[in-house]
DNA sequence: AATGAATGAGAGTTCATTCAT
DNA sequence: CATGAATGAACTCTCATTCAT
């Protein structure tokens, strides 16, 4: 490896430090409680080596979202692309990566949460990276549509407002994780969050799948 | 009415004024972003004004929660001393109470759900206002852990931790609401918050509820 | 006793009891560190009450300067005025009476103490009562300085600068005042305070009495 | 000079810049007069840069009470080593020495004075640079009592209670001392300050040195 | 005469950001 | 590239004083 080689790979490094650190403080403490300072000097970089890497506060919590949703559009793109799958399997598989990725990758959780509330200057400023995570959490959204879409076509499920419809499962989860993230005494009776969500699940993809006349559905 | 009367009622209208003005703009833009001034400038008061009546912003926002928490505890409690009302349609009612006061007073909810996310500073200052929202909200708590205690003794509940059951129970309601909150378009395929919320709860009541031989759920 | 003459009277209790309110904490704490609040708090009238008796807080702070003069000049006088005394004499009972006076009145020291650092504001603003207090003063030393000019004329002491050898010798018993104010441990070793001054002002007086060849300073 | 070095020196010499400004100010006014901006606008940079160096108000007047304690602890330190020279000799030295300070430094006498009235949150507040005060001026007095020590053992004073004594002969001369600040006015009969304090000592060391039957107290 | 609600200038302090070195 | 000193607007909060009642 050249000098030059490790050089550039050194920069990076000390880039991933800084996010790393400001990934571990927002996690903890929400984006208004943690000011630059504490994440240079959690980084063990100074000020000016922060403005180098990220052009302001809200830059870096983007870069945060923009990581974390990386991770999560790779592991829904592998099952969105399964050969020979039912759509309906493709939604569960969806929610299922979804509680895994929960589960792994808990740091991001609060930072990437889509449609929670997020600093108001996050929504105002449109920045290079802003616009990249708004097109990320887009194109995942219709990634996810594309099934749905699929399903349709198919003759799996009934016609439908897509996007809406999207949108809903989507929230649906969110929600439910947002339950056990909460508070995390799910259990205690049982039911653990994964059976949670597919049950959820099945209750709304009641009304979207075709029913056979056979089957029937008490309340 | 007496000139004192008009006053001390005018001081009322004053203090409610600044609550108001706060109730929205913390509902809106959150915790952080809201300054005193904004409040006041709302409020058309003077920040003199504004620390006559509340010691300082942690306070007016703990004052918000308390006043949000006392109409759902209101609420609640009627449903609790419903005679001759089986403790699982207490529990049902409960939730249907909750989902009202989600729809009737949206612009508590971000500030009351006892669960959710509060500023550091909430958490850590205990003033006497801070010290009667904690007891109101596990007061709360405790009311409808005695719906399932009154449950288990006339039989028609399974013997269970009812104080981790009663966290369950309410984070599920919260979950859900949060749910409805965060992306209101679940009513497009037809199902609407109520309908879940019910739903959701029978799932959860499956695992409390003494089964009849004949009962059976398939799912 | 009219009802009228109760009324004032009542009028001037009022006004007292803010006073002594206002005498005990400026004693304690000093002059900026006190704040109108806490004055009326103790003296258990409302702010209104305090502005229509005092104009503001610097005037209260003069008040009690006054106050505590009159009680001082009141003491001198009568030393003064002691007939058949000697001129040395006379000082050293003004010294002796100062002396008692702060062990009698210790609410007052530091609040008239002449010669000490007052708040800025006090020196600037010219009020009535300002010109009284400062009025007081100077008559206070002036009635001092009318000893040491009887003396001279009188044979005691030797010709002099009158105003600056009493400015001085209101120095020196202010300064060694002061000196047992701050560390009371003076008797540790047999030397208590009202010696002190007595030999201070032996040393002191040397410099001023007329000296008969044969007297020697012995002790 | 390298460059790096000239950097240095220029932070330590800003530093010291908002240092002298806030003695003068602190000086002339007083701690409570004083506000940060008044300090800033003198010093010639902005609040920020202001507490940049400085924690608080409160960290700034330690500090020059620090800096005015160094000077002084190192005055007296040399006249405590000094070889072949009688503790009485030391005691009058250090005396001598106290009075140069003043003369000297006068800048720093209010804020040094350790046992004159300090601002309420000095005294409460527990910063590092409160305690390194607290402890040099401690560490002050000690020396002072290592000299008495000294002399009892080597038979020049009485046996006493070391500790009470040099907290009054420190008073002694802090009384004093400020009796001239207050007015300067001594010197118009002849008697000098520095004359004053040696007479003032040879009075109270008459208590504590061990007479000679053949010794007389003269002068 | 008495009240205390209302005022608002100004206090001390923070912190995202810039820029000379 | 890296540093961290410097900035200053903005923040929360205080308090002497006023004035309608």
């Amino acid at each position: 490896m050249s000098i030059r080689a490790r050089t550039i790979e050194a920069k990076q490094q000390k880039r991933q430090k800084i996010l790393d650190a400001a990934k571990e403080l927002f996690f903890n403490k929400g984006y208004y409680v943690i000011g630059i300072d504490m994440i240079t000097e959690k980084a063990g970089v100074s000020t000016g080596t922060f403005y180098h890497y990220y052009k302001n506060k809200i830059e870096i919590y983007k870069s945060l979202q923009n990581e974390g949703l990386d991770i999560l559009v790779d592991s829904i793109m592998k099952v969105i692309s399964l050969p020979r799958t039912s759509s309906l399997t493709k939604l569960k598989e969806i929610a299922r990566v979804y509680f895994r990725y929960y589960n792994d990758h808990r740091e991001y959780f609060d930072i990437i949460s889509i449609l929670s509330a997020t600093p108001d200057e996050l929504k105002e400023t449109q920045t290079e990276i802003s616009r990249i995570v708004d097109r990320k959490a887009h194109s995942l959204l219709k990634m996810i549509e594309s099934v749905l879409i699929e399903g349709i076509e198919n003759g799996e499920f009934v016609s439908m407002n897509t996007w809406k419809v999207t949108n809903m499962f989507w929230g649906l989860m969110d929600g439910l994780i947002l339950l056990e993230h909460r508070n995390n005494t799910l259990n205690v009776i049982g039911v653990d969050l994964e059976d949670l969500i597919k049950q959820a699940l099945e209750i709304t993809f009641f009304g979207i799948v075709k029913h056979k006349p056979s089957e029937n559905r008490k309340k």
